[in-house]
DNA sequence: GTACCCATGTAAAGAGTTACATGATTTC
DNA sequence: GAAATCATGTAACTCTTTACATGGGTAC
């Protein structure tokens, strides 16, 4: 069992899923590619954690429901200790030459990640406020974990809009100086 | 060529150091092991993009330093479009279901991010004095590009716990209605 | 009917982690 | 002189990414 797998399981614990509604959720949190989750999902079912379940409407699409074991090693692995979050960002190698580079170079480094990042904002903005249009008292404590890290996400993505507008001011005093 | 060999490439800009050193700077914002970052010195070597300088007082140190080949493919891979930033959290995926613990059990999970955290805001706040008592102006620009790494995990951290907080408060109005 | 998204899967290649292994230097 | 930290390296294993492959459903 790797931590894709427990964090899978996790994820049925909300509701019963598929591969590729799985996959969108996870994008929140934790990188991964389709290929890995749907060979994850395969040797959980052999290993009794989930069941699968073929949707009516669409032929191809399976539906994954957690077992009692499956919910069993859940319940185990959420008291363990967290393993430190890990973060490889390719963009920070480059500001950390950002002295080497002539002025215009850094400012469209720093410009095009703003821009990103706005955008960003903008969507979990309105992820945020689907959560808080729910008005079914049950429907909003399923959805309470989802929402606590859409918010996460939210202050993060600010923060790096912020963090980007004080950089390029940084390097543009330089820069007039 | 992969991502870290470039990123190893772009610390070597700055000045020379030991793969040992590397290490220290990487973690900020690329996890790796000192058995990769080794490995890939070693390759950039028989591919002359680095020469290796055996320190004078410490043995069994190297110095790697930055050929003008090494120099030039930087500068190549700096205009290239970035990749977007990996991350996994493990944490989160706990979150995802915090509505089925008991509140003590979510209490626990959020008060350790939190000491956490607070924590590394400490560290980085001493790390970016560390900058701030810098009075030489070529040495201060030299470290520039660090000093805004490590501005930004400063932001980074400190929203983190203003997250965690927010996190607690949410369960524990949950937890009173 | 065609483009786009939904939906799943396998295989090969590449990257990252863990374990094994050793030894020098500094601090107390 | 013992412990902690500095310092490097290889090998096996695991995980992730990319490429290959296929086909259904929906909206225009």
């Amino acid at each position: 069992m790797n931590t894709l797998s427990y964090i899978l399981l996790c994820m049925l614990v909300r509701k019963p899923c598929s591969g590729y509604e799985l996959k969108q959720y996870l994008t929140l949190f934790w990188e991964s590619h389709h290929s890995q989750i749907y060979t994850a999902l395969g040797k959980l079912h052999e290993q009794g954690y989930v069941t699968v379940e073929n949707d009516a409407t669409h032929k191809q699409k399976k539906i994954y429901h957690l077992t009692e074991t499956g919910k069993a090693i859940v319940a185990e692995w959420l008291v363990e200790e967290n393993k430190a979050p890990s973060q490889r960002d390719e963009f920070l190698a480059k500001v950390y030459v950002i002295a080497l580079m002539d002025h215009q170079q850094a400012t469209e480094l720093l410009q095009d990640r703003l821009q990103h990042y706005r955008k960003m904002v903008k969507k979990y903005e309105q992820k945020t406020e689907e959560y808080d249009a729910i008005t079914d008292t049950i429907e909003k404590e399923r959805n309470l974990g989802r929402y606590l890290i859409l918010e996460r996400r939210l202050i993060m993505c600010t923060a790096e809009v912020e963090w980007c507008v004080w950089a390029q001011s940084t390097i543009d005093q330089l820069n007039t100086n």
